[in-house]
DNA sequence: TTTGTAAGGTTGTTTATGCAACTATATAAC
DNA sequence: GTTATATAGTTGCATAAACAACCTTACAAA
């Protein structure tokens, strides 16, 4: 059974890691002109590697429900990175498309994420990682 | 030089992880009908510990900018849990004292954050538990 | 004493989350 | 075929984050 400390537990609940990678990551976009937010960027990711799935497939894959992921296709939209087309098959789905503007970022977008990630994960070694791996697991499969 | 795969990156930058705690908190205490977000919580976390303090204060105890501290108070004031107080010594302060109902929240809360944090690090072993707080705190110094 | 500057807070705007309630389409049961 | 139910998506409301711009009070330098 593992001991469980206030002030640790205090840092974890309150996201304050998180935030602090979405501060760095949403500074970074700014500084390199791309202006989109982490969650944006989350969302094309998922496009990038497979283009045209519907909102629900998006939210299945970034964990978010279906009202976040109505607006976040709507901000995506207003800055035409993607946009929704009707299915033939079964007219209560929306496809989502990236647009050229919407691929055209991918290779920036990617480099800077890229960045990112080796400037918070500096220093930390292969078995450190490793370890942080399983436990990333095991929290995600305790909360379900 | 830890080699960096997109899925992890993904998943941490997305802030599933975060998103998925801030849920099962907020539902937790809702169940025991306790209306306060993670982030009142946090707020109250710190006044339960030394009272009284400025909100630049708890700015710096939760990591958060002086425009969300000050919206963060207004909700808790809403809900008559803290009161913002003249400072005597210096005008520019507020001193943000708890309320009686603040006070009182203490016990349940904090045992239900306990239950949270058990259920999520069940099956975390001792030494995954120490190499995982190795790791978060060079990610805090690697963010600053 | 006046002026400049720093620090503590607030307000406005855009974006995002959670939840509940809603519409529209599809499908299964009768 | 009609009804019931499930699925996809949208809308409304409250809360929160980031950033910029602002007001007020304190304090130091001239």
């Amino acid at each position: 059974m593992v001991q469980i400390e206030e002030d640790e537990v205090f840092s974890i609940l309150t996201g304050k890691i998180s935030t602090a990678i979405n501060r760095t990551f949403l500074r970074s976009f700014a500084q390199e002109g791309i202006d989109i937010t982490t969650e944006q960027w989350s969302v094309l990711a998922c496009l990038w590697k497979k283009d045209s799935v519907t909102q629900q497939t998006l939210c299945m894959l970034t964990s978010k429900d279906k009202p976040s992921m109505t607006r976040l296709i709507d901000n995506l939209e207003k800055r035409s990175l993607v946009q929704r087309m009707p299915d033939k098959s079964d007219r209560r789905n929306n496809l989502i498309h990236l647009t050229q503007t919407g691929l055209a970022l991918q290779t920036k977008a990617t480099e800077i994420v890229q960045n990112i990630a080796a400037k918070t994960l500096n220093n930390i070694t292969e078995d450190e990682m490793n370890v942080s791996r399983v436990v990333l697991k095991k929290i995600m499969s305790n909360l379900q």
